[in-house]
DNA sequence: CATATCTCAGATATACTGATATTT
DNA sequence: CAAATATCAGTATATCTGAGATAT
């Protein structure tokens, strides 16, 4: 999914606004329909800034992220399937993201040693080089996160850490 | 598998063992970074409970967004236009949305009264049982968000609101 | 003529379902 | 045979670009 530029400022808070109406209709979760509604709209914000920064290196967030992986992988390879557990994303999509990154040539496909099911993905020497900038470029975005301090973005994490720990994303 | 000389606990926090490395490779903003991978997963997160809890309704979270646009619009009307800088949506966005709704019976296409190039989109009689119907359901979920206490969905709100700010959403 | 609003055609990215071949 | 792994085909959603029709 791609993200929308804004071209100009509503005038006020939609979310505050929408708060308002949920609640005189009585919809339940007004709180947490209003977390909702803002984390889907950051989320639109950050995407969009850094798949600016990302365009030169003809790479989306999701590509990216899967070659982020494979750089802070031991080995430099991984399982697809381990990938896909990983980064959330579904068998297809990591077939597809790989089949991508393997025809930009930062990325090749490797038999497993020992599993012979398995295919493994493995960085490039390419890849490394590109990961890097790439990297270096998001970074310098600030991941349209700027508005935050390091203390109150350390907050947020801290905070949606516990909606992820609920979901079964890790054992406390 | 081969025998592993540094076993890792089945279980981890991706995230944070993420901005280890990344702040092991200097690669900058390892705070923005975390608090975006947060961002992004809780994202997943609840978009997947509203999703499932939205498909007995035939719709997606961004017709329900729609149709809870025009449920609070005075008139049960709205331009497409408006209705796409209020929900941040590309013009062909609003566009197919409307269509999907429109098939279904939950929204009409009427012509603007004074305005002939602007069309607006109204909620049907239709359109508002089921916005009811399909909110209830959505919020009886939580927004996958109870792990969080309404002082810390607030407190992500708040925290989140700077960033809107920022990126032009609202003028402070 | 310049701008605004909506629509359409074509392309891309990602996800899902269901089926399949191979291997364990 | 049952389970796991990756792939493929087809479909759906949402986005973007670029173009065009109509109206202001």
């Amino acid at each position: 999914m791609r993200a929308v530029s804004n071209p100009r400022p509503l005038g006020f808070d939609a979310i505050a606004e929408a708060r308002r109406q949920w609640e005189a209709r009585d919809w339940g979760a007004p709180a947490a329909m209003a977390a909702t509604t803002s984390i889907m709209r950051v989320h639109q914000i950050i995407l969009a800034r850094a798949e600016e920064a990302l365009r030169p290196f003809d790479l989306t967030f999701a590509r990216l992220e899967a070659l982020v992986l494979l750089a802070f992988s031991r080995q430099g390879a991984l399982p697809m399937g381990k990938m896909g557990s990983r980064l959330m994303l579904h068998p297809t999509s990591v077939t597809n993201i790989i089949d991508r990154l393997e025809k930009q040539g930062l990325v090749r496909r490797v038999p497993h040693p020992t599993d012979r099911r398995t295919t493994l993905a493995e960085i490039t020497d390419d890849g490394r080089r590109v990961v890097d900038k790439a990297t270096e470029a998001v970074s310098a975005t600030g991941f349209g996160l700027t508005a935050l301090a390091d203390e109150h973005l350390d907050q947020v994490t801290d905070l949606l850490r516990a909606v992820r720990l609920d979901a079964g994303d890790f054992p406390g």
